[in-house]
RNA sequence: GCCCCCGUGGCGGAAUUGGCAUACGCGUAGCGUUCAGAACGCUAUCCCGCAAGGGUCAGAGGUUCGAAUCCUCUCGGGGGCACCA
């Protein structure tokens, strides 16, 4: 291979280093473009080719923008604390503090290697005492502001990672992390108030750019559902079963009631329970199961009947029976379900199991034949003076005559966010039991509960030689004496640490917002400078996976919102709403291998080092570029890079030849064809098609070669093999890299020919074409179609009985 | 069960305000270069047909002068949510 591409890539990754090319004057910037990657987070022994296929078109996308005028900011760090970190740690028998170390080198030399303009100053962990000093403190303003609260709640607890976890790293019943079983446990813990932002999160949905299926996801985890809130009055007692509906239309046809079975009105009213005993048992049972077991669809309608319990239906005073049935669930709405087993379909498999009756109260509008339980709307029967009614309208009316009260329900629920666990920020908070005796504390509803003084931050994470998590409800932090005892900050008695630590995914929802704060004068002082905040926000592009709908993605928008609320941050103009990080973000594909997801445990990861060894970054770079849409993904199979192989090649020749004296015109149309085409692919994030188009071009340049468009070629070239485009532009001649010229311009006079092939078809079929000038009309054209001899020939003596004519494009006669 | 995405040559894929199906690349074959191989260059490469021509975008139907593209149904693959009242 005459092309030596591993002295020519060293070459110019010192070069861009040492002058800084990718590293814009973050205070004095004129036109900022923040193209942001999500960072990665090192628990395996490096990246693998499809991490390399994010970095890569998030890099493509910023070269361009950087070449087109912008101060691109194009950061990188490491998303290193939690429990991924952590894992890996243990699995090979290392300590996280120091396997950190390890990761980060082994991560960066890899992130050098690929050929991306990093801001390599600004690079962050979120493992450092500069750092999570400021995670803290996110979490104290959110403390101070009543976004962050403890309770006392059924959670899900991994039986794997020994901790408990957030609603959203539970994956049909295990965990997200190790894919252990995740079952429920009443345990006391640390939330933030995301359900407060359940509207604007979804509301704000409509205004921001970003790939549909993401705000789809986001959507339906939001689960925004409108009904109403129904009281039913239970016989002989004061008190009521409230329901949430969606349905109040339907209320005639209630036939029975159900409560979950941790509804706490179970142990209001056991004295009224003649069969106590079958209930306890039920609720014990229920208990045991894992959240997987509960939920399991196919699962036989289980449930026990409250005895000597009646309820009254508000709607026509009929008496119904109470159950307990752990199809019901104490998270949402109101723990308790009125049953209307003609209109639903899990009340109608518990009725006819039960024996329950069944009141048909709706008729579908369409006749349809054969349905056992209608759930659509339609009009109302049995429903006494509601007859009649279609559906929208008597859900208002039913509600108003029963004073029920409409209401929404999300979906969405807080964010749990204290882990059991040793890799992780420390929540800053302190307990004092001589405080809460006296009923002390910040916040009245949790009494001898501190904020840790924001300036004894940051509260430092020790090292603890035995970091295994232990199982106990409690993270090993709570083995270290002098890490827990302190002082109480109000009465100075002897206090407690909390020694929980935050969820992984509250380090990474900020993370943005401290890179180009990171080497700013006042760092130690401030999480970010309220400047560069202005200037660089919100982010112009956020690229990163899919996985992370409902994960990152929405938590990272419910805590800029929140801050943005407390006037702690303030992204000052911006098209999307405000508070908004990313009114720009695309999800990109997912790499696989062998038509399956590339994972350790599936022994199919592919490491991108032998192929960079081998062929050079570029022609990596422009492999995992061209085998697919970006964002769309593909299957990884090396041996087409041989093609790109090829192609670098012919680049590298094609700079040596000389000037064409001949075919001057198609040259310039076809430069000027190419750039609109890459500019815009580019823009859609279609790399692929921007490649094959290089390759196009290339063709044309070996055929008539022409300095003039080599260089233009080597600027287009230049975001995708940003290696070989700068060595070659410099043996041009040129001093400035070229990452730093003005991305090619065209001109759309010139794209414009004077002659175009018109297309002829008959009845709709291509039949001929023919070279015509841009101006033809229709008549001339009809003319000039029916002269050709093939067409003559088909047509021979039937009549055109309409011409559809197209401009510039065809003609069509339809015989 | 519900929601979303996808189905085009031997392979990855191109073609979307509906207008030349298979761009670009891989692979394969023939020829050239070579002692030979690798590499490289040229040519061919959806199917039937000597050809003229006909057929073809998972399958069926529809809308249209015209459908890979829009609509309906069926089949197949992938992803998300999942007893959310």
């Amino acid at each position: 291979m005459s092309y030596p591409f591993q002295k020519i890539e060293k070459k110019w990754r010192a070069y861009w280093e040492k002058n800084k090319v990718y590293e814009p004057d973050l205070k004095k910037a004129k036109k900022p473009f923040y193209n942001l990657m999500m960072f990665p987070y090192p628990s395996a022994e490096g990246l693998h080719v499809g991490n390399m296929y994010a970095f890569v078109g998030s890099d493509i996308y910023g070269r361009f923008q950087r070449m087109r005028g912008y101060d691109v900011f194009e950061p990188i760090g490491l998303d290193g604390f939690g429990i991924h970190s952590e894992n890996y740690a243990l699995k090979i028998k290392a300590h996280p503090m120091e396997q950190a170390k390890v990761s980060e080198k082994r991560f960066y030399e890899q992130l050098q290697m690929i050929g991306n303009g990093f801001a390599w100053n600004e690079r962050l962990e979120t493992y450092n005492q500069g750092y999570y000093k400021w995670t803290q403190w996110i979490f104290l303003q959110l403390f101070k502001n009543g976004l962050a609260y403890r309770k006392k709640q059924a959670v899900n607890w991994c039986s794997g990672c020994k901790t408990v976890l957030a609603d959203e790293q539970v994956i049909s019943g295990e965990c997200e992390r190790c894919s252990g079983k995740v079952i429920k446990k009443e345990l006391e813990q640390w939330f933030l108030k995301i359900t407060e932002y359940a509207e604007p999160l979804l509301q704000n949905l409509e205004k921001i750019d970003w790939s549909e299926r993401i705000k789809i996801a986001q959507k339906e985890w939001i689960g925004k559902s409108e009904g109403a809130e129904i009281e039913f009055k239970i016989q002989n007692s004061e008190f009521k079963i409230k329901v949430f509906t969606t349905r109040p239309d339907t209320l005639f046809g209630v036939t029975y009631m159900v409560l979950a079975p941790e509804h706490d009105l179970i142990l209001k009213i056991k004295s009224q329970i003649s069969n106590l005993k079958e209930v306890k048992d039920y609720i014990d049972k229920t208990k045991g199961e894992s959240d997987a077991e509960r939920t399991e669809i196919n699962k036989e309608k289980t449930g026990v009947e409250l005895k000597g319990v009646k309820a009254i239906n508000p709607a026509n005073q009929k008496e119904i029976s109470v159950f307990i049935a752990d199809y019901v669930l104490s998270t949402y709405g109101t723990g308790a379900i009125m049953a209307v087993p003609a209109h639903d379909e899990r009340d109608f498999e518990f009725a006819e199991k039960f024996k329950l009756s069944v009141i048909e109260v709706i008729s579908p509008l369409i006749i349809s034949d054969k349905i056992k339980c209608w759930t659509g709307e339609g009009k109302l029967t049995n429903s006494s003076q509601f007859n009649g009614m279609i559906s929208e309208k008597a859900k208002e009316e039913i509600t108003k005559s029963v004073n029920g009260k409409k209401t929404i329900q999300y979906h969405l629920r807080d964010w749990l966010i204290s882990r059991q666990r040793y890799w992780g920020a420390p929540i800053p908070m302190i307990y004092c039991e001589t405080c809460a005796q006296s009923g002390k504390g910040e916040k009245p509803a949790m009494p001898g509960w501190h904020a840790t003084p924001e300036k004894d931050l940051p509260v430092v994470l020790p090292y603890v030689e035995d970091f295994r998590p232990k199982g106990t409800g409690e993270s090993p932090l709570a083995t270290d004496k002098k890490f827990y005892e302190v002082k109480c900050p109000q009465c100075g008695k002897n206090a407690r640490r909390e020694t929980d630590v935050s969820d992984t995914f509250l380090d990474s929802a900020w993370y943005y917002l401290r890179y180009p704060s990171v080497n700013s004068a006042t760092a130690d002082l401030e999480p970010w400078n309220h400047e560069i905040i202005k200037k660089w926000f919100p982010v112009n592009l956020y690229t990163g996976g899919a996985e992370h709908s409902v994960l990152h993605l929405l938590y990272v928008r419910f805590v800029a919102l929140a801050l943005h609320d407390l006037k702690l941050l303030d992204f000052g103009q911006s098209a999307a709403p405000r508070g908004e990080p990313f009114p720009k973000f695309r999800s990109h594909g997912l790499l696989i291998k062998e038509g399956a997801k590339m994972s350790k445990s599936k022994g199919n990861v592919v490491n991108p080092d032998g192929y960079i060894a081998k062929f050079g970054a570029d022609a990596l770079r422009m492999y995992l570029m061209f085998l697919a849409p970006f964002e769309q993904g593909g299957d990884f199979r090396d041996r087409a890079i041989m093609g790109i192989a090829r192609f670098l090649e012919r680049v590298w020749e094609l700079s040596d030849k000389k000037d064409a004296k001949n075919g001057r015109e198609t040259k310039e149309i076809i430069a000027q064809k190419t750039i609109k085409k890459i500019t815009e692919d580019i823009e859609r994030f279609k790399y692929n098609t921007a490649i094959s188009e290089l390759m196009k071009f290339i063709n044309t340049l070996e055929e008539y070669p022409d300095k003039n468009n080599f260089e233009i070629f080597l600027k287009l070239l230049a975001p995708f093999a940003p290696f070989i485009a700068e060595e070659l532009w410099g043996k041009l001649g040129h001093k400035k890299s070229i990452h730093l010229e003005n991305w090619p311009q065209y001109d759309p006079r010139l794209i414009k020919e004077d002659k175009f092939d018109l297309v002829i078809q008959i009845n709709g079929k291509f039949r001929d074409k023919i070279s015509v000038s841009g101006e033809i009309g229709e008549k001339e054209a009809g003319e000039i179609a029916v002269s050709q001899e093939k067409i003559k020939n088909l047509l021979k003596d039937k009549k055109a009985l309409k011409i559809i004519f197209v401009p510039g494009k065809l003609i069509n006669i339809v015989i």
